[in-house]
DNA sequence: TCAACGAATAATGGATACAATATGGCCGCA
DNA sequence: TGCGGCCATATTGTATCCATTATTCGTTGA
């Protein structure tokens, strides 16, 4: 009975309908910058070149206009969305609050085992990789994905659908991604994983509070070095 | 010309294709009541009982899910969402949280001529409906529209889509409308307007700081009088 | 008698054909 | 020569048919 339970789940994740994977190769592809913003993704196109029906193919372009990848028309169809510098900022600020409720929300209702195991080896991974005396472009990536894991327990420890829904909207933002740490220097990144620390000892020690104060100020720094990063190309800090 | 685009915007409101108003109609008959939460929405059925094909109700159910209302597993279809108490409380939670962020930006960005005038009528409007010696069902009414008009007005000045959408996501759980002041106290009513003049104020003052807690503060008085009445039910309050 | 396997049935996923709408270019007229 | 309307074409919206998957009921074996 395990065997068919554990089955199920199996199944439960490899369930890849043509319409599913479709999303995915056209979500990829956006986010990647394949496809340029503001072009008109066309469904008979995109059909052939995917070797599938439109169906699917509508049915996918549908789910990335709710993810608010793309922007629809009636009768006129769906075009990448183009987001404006301001838009990315933004997001920065909204997923600075929605996350921290989640921080304060995982502490208010406590964690399971298994994600605390999970938090702690993000944690003791970044050490690691913090400890080695110079990061390289791929300890880099390696980062983002620990960020990646340490936010996204606390998503689930959240255990709030809709608070989760959210965050996947920040997280369709180009730029916007938790994988984006890579962009930052070493000391940043040192700092952040810090912060790391701090969060998860909030939580653990059910302090909502400063969970949730923490995790604003953790998003938000990142908001303000993009901030510096894109004024910062154009003109030198003032002072 | 000026015939030419406002007809093409009367137009831009009225393109109903068949996806949207089957989407509208099941909408419509979820969060009356008329279909069940928990009941499956088989797609045969909904086409024959609305008089159209498969595809347009495929589209609108897909259309549903991605806002929140239904559940969908591959292979097996969709189902009306059901919400436990908690969902609902935390939605007010999560939405005292981005509405205040709206009430920030507004503050920040500033209010058109437009926006300022709709605002003013809402606040007018409400006054004279309290200044009547009491309120009926149908003022109560009145006032969820009065309301939700004030509300989505700070939404719009927030010129943040983002934000407009998580707001989107909120108002699809049931009892959390921003209509639903109908169910409350005529002194709670007096409270909440006296709320939405402070509100505007702050905004109109520029204070962004002042706005969000306003804001955050009249979302979450709603969501404590929610939990009153919920647990009032059931239990008298223990003092 | 219960469990497990299998076939029948019903529902969803996908493909294709047809209808309606929008867009761009061309022609005619002023 | 410039503007406006009309027609051709391309693209999306809808309907219907076929394929695939799930579920349920019945049968068979232990």
């Amino acid at each position: 009975m395990t065997d068919a339970s554990s089955e199920r789940a199996e199944n439960g994740d490899k369930v890849r309908t043509r319409s599913l994977s479709v999303a995915d190769r056209i979500r990829t592809a956006i986010l990647s910058g394949e496809i340029n913003a503001g072009a008109r993704l066309h469904e008979v196109k995109l059909s052939e070149s995917l070797g599938v029906s439109r169906t699917p193919v509508r049915a996918a372009l549908q789910a990335l206009s709710s993810e608010g990848l793309l922007d629809y028309t009636p009768n006129r169809g769906y075009s990448v969305r183009e987001f404006q510098t301001s838009e990315i900022v933004d997001a920065y600020e909204i997923r600075s609050t929605v996350e921290a409720l989640a921080a304060r929300f995982a502490a208010e209702r406590g964690l399971t085992e298994a994600e605390c195991t999970i938090i702690e080896r993000t944690l003791t991974a970044g050490d690691d990789l913090l400890a080695k005396p110079q990061m390289h472009e791929e300890d880099r990536v390696t980062y983002g994905a620990i960020n990646f894991a340490f936010h996204d327990a606390i998503h689930g420890a959240a255990r709030c659908r809709m608070l989760c829904d959210m965050i996947r909207l920040c997280q369709s933002v180009p730029q916007s991604s938790h994988r984006n740490v890579v962009a930052f220097e070493r000391t940043d990144v040192r700092r952040r994983h810090d912060d790391h620390h701090r969060i998860y000892d909030a939580i653990l020690m059910r302090d909502s509070h400063r969970a949730e104060f923490l995790m604003r100020e953790h998003v938000a720094s990142v908001k303000s070095g993009l901030v510096r990063q894109l004024s910062g190309r154009a003109a030198e800090p003032r002072r």
